[in-house]
DNA sequence: CTGAAAGCGCTTACAG
DNA sequence: CTGAAAGCGCTTACAG
């Protein structure tokens, strides 16, 4: 690996250096016509901007930031960009450091703390000035020796763990809290969750929100509604459930579809589920918008790059609900919940 | 825009100056441990290795490239790689490039010419060794110069306008060959096309497939089969129709429902459409695997920076037809090819 | 208004 | 085995 040659042909580009010797020139005074400094008589200037264009000069930006101590670039490390979420994401990072003039760097860790280290510090080696992570489960320590060496690091969908840094999250929390008094508002009493393990963080922000709202409408809870899995949810006594993920929606309806209508349990999910729509009834589900995480996650970034050093901030996305009901959006065709 | 300070605090990290001087060597001796280059005593080395585990040094690979002359960087340019073929083509893109121990830019021109060039000049300053570039509608002749000037540009999903570079494409011809002789030996005759602008690099590959089809076929084609519109698709004598993207597919079929069921025509996409194994009856499609253009455009631009120079390549990722109803597929997989 | 020198952090020749 | 010098392409002080 990395055992390129130089350069194909074509070669070597002209350097500044090449321009000053062309325009009978000081080096100084080609940097001073590159960068618009003031004093430099009109005519030299022509002379100089003449070379340039016949040699077909153009600034080495990287020279120009390894003087000037900062690279204005930005690393994004993601999940797996291919996804949506990451994808979605990593779009709202690149919007706001275009804004600020920088370049983006993009990485995937395919869930790998090892190659999310790996990642990490070959960004550092190049000094980037700031990091947008979608953490991977687990610690961050390494990056405490490259934060306190000056790197600014803020974390996207999920918060450092053993770490003060900034984060901008999905306010899941409220999303639950929000889908099961909508829940309880259309009459249903035991409401089950179906998801990912409880240790995770999605899980136990969605739980505090399920608990929140149970707990808001007097209702109790049965422990075995949140540790649900496909087969139980088949037994069990609910007649609604709050799904964690789209995955997870589309085997709760799986499910339930393959036990026949006799089953009558309500599905709602979070996060966007585009067969939701489709489908007769439509399902509800919770949607945010990952660009607008990634968005506030680059804001925050170049806030500490323009001088903030205060203590780790959050932001919340908040999550809406939609519910395909409506005739909002008409059905593409003709659709029943058996082809799920 | 691009006023950064410095460095928040925290400031500088140590350089190798600072290790030679600490370890009390020289500092090329510093650069051959770190490289390790032979020729160095055992204590000596262990000297420098303990001044850099207490001053927390890393090597600042920025500078020791530009000394190189490489980058080893590639730059990716996508049309918004918010959306999933953009995304899943970086994907692609991306795990070749870090096989290689290069890392990446990435960037979106939302196929604005103007931002494409912008971009691409932007990273050329920056001296990537290579770009993978998703082009905009119109000509790159503002390449021409950097390629001159050595940097390696590979094209992916539609090929350079009046330059020759490589390019990983779709077998878009060889789909709509194959979409439309499946029609055929259905039993249809009267086959439309509905889809993008007739200039458009996409459209005309997919029409020169199906004109082979039909003449294989020996089928006549009216003019007017293939300047379909939604509204003309309703009074059309055609029996089916082959959709050009997603998008047409959607449109298709909700055109089609909401004239009620008189309408008969067969509908079959180009591009995964995820809701299309959910309808009944299944609507089959063509797809094709955007990571793997990715994959086979970074491939070719490694062997540009490892040495070939010979004339722009082509190489065309098929498109498979997958057809809902057959019972190939487990309904238990939830999306399809490209995860929906 | 213009330029010669030193330096960013590292590597590439050359000496000892 | 180790090091002093020059240089990558540019900028930052400092002189004239």
């Amino acid at each position: 690996m990395n055992n390129h040659t130089p350069a194909g042909r074509g070669g070597s580009r002209p350097t500044m250096k090449d321009v000053a010797l062309r325009a009978g020139v000081a080096l100084k005074t080609v940097s001073r016509v590159v960068n618009g400094e003031p004093g430099v008589t009109p005519e030299t200037t022509s002379r100089v901007l003449g070379a340039i264009e016949e040699l077909g000069f153009r600034r080495n930006e990287s020279a120009r930031l390894l003087r000037t101590g900062r690279t204005a670039t930005i690393g994004f490390i993601a999940d797996n960009w291919g996804d949506r979420e990451s994808a979605a994401l990593g779009r709202g990072v690149e919007e706001v450091t275009r804004e600020h003039g920088f370049l983006l760097f993009a990485g995937s860790t395919d869930s790998d703390p090892v190659r999310e280290e790996e990642l990490t510090l070959r960004l550092c080696a190049r000094r980037v000035d700031g990091l947008v992570i979608v953490p991977t489960p687990g610690q961050h320590d390494y990056l405490i020796s490259e934060i306190q060496a000056g790197i600014a690091a803020v974390f996207a969908m999920r918060p450092p763990v053993h770490l003060d840094a900034d984060a901008a999250l999905v306010d899941e929390r409220g999303a639950a809290r929000t889908a099961v008094s909508h829940l309880i508002a259309q009459g249903h009493q035991r409401i089950g969750y179906l998801g990912g393990n409880h240790e995770g963080y999605r899980t136990r922000q969605l739980l505090a929100g399920y608990s929140e709202a149970m707990a808001e409408a007097a209702l109790p809870v049965d422990a075995a509604w949140t540790a649900l899995t496909p087969q139980r949810l088949l037994n069990s006594a609910v007649t609604a459930v709050l799904c964690g993920s789209r995955e997870y929606t589309a085997l709760a309806l799986r499910t339930l579809e393959s036990a026949g209508t006799s089953q009558r349990v309500a599905v709602l999910g979070f996060g966007a589920f585009e067969v939701a729509e489709h489908l007769t009834p439509g399902v509800p589900v919770m949607v945010y918008d990952p660009a607008e995480v990634g968005r506030e996650a680059a804001e925050m970034l170049f806030g500490r790059l323009d001088g903030y050093t205060g203590p780790g901030r959050r932001v919340y996305v908040p999550a809406a609900l939609v519910t395909h009901d409506s005739a909002a959006i008409p059905p593409a065709a003709p659709l029943s919940v058996s082809d799920v």
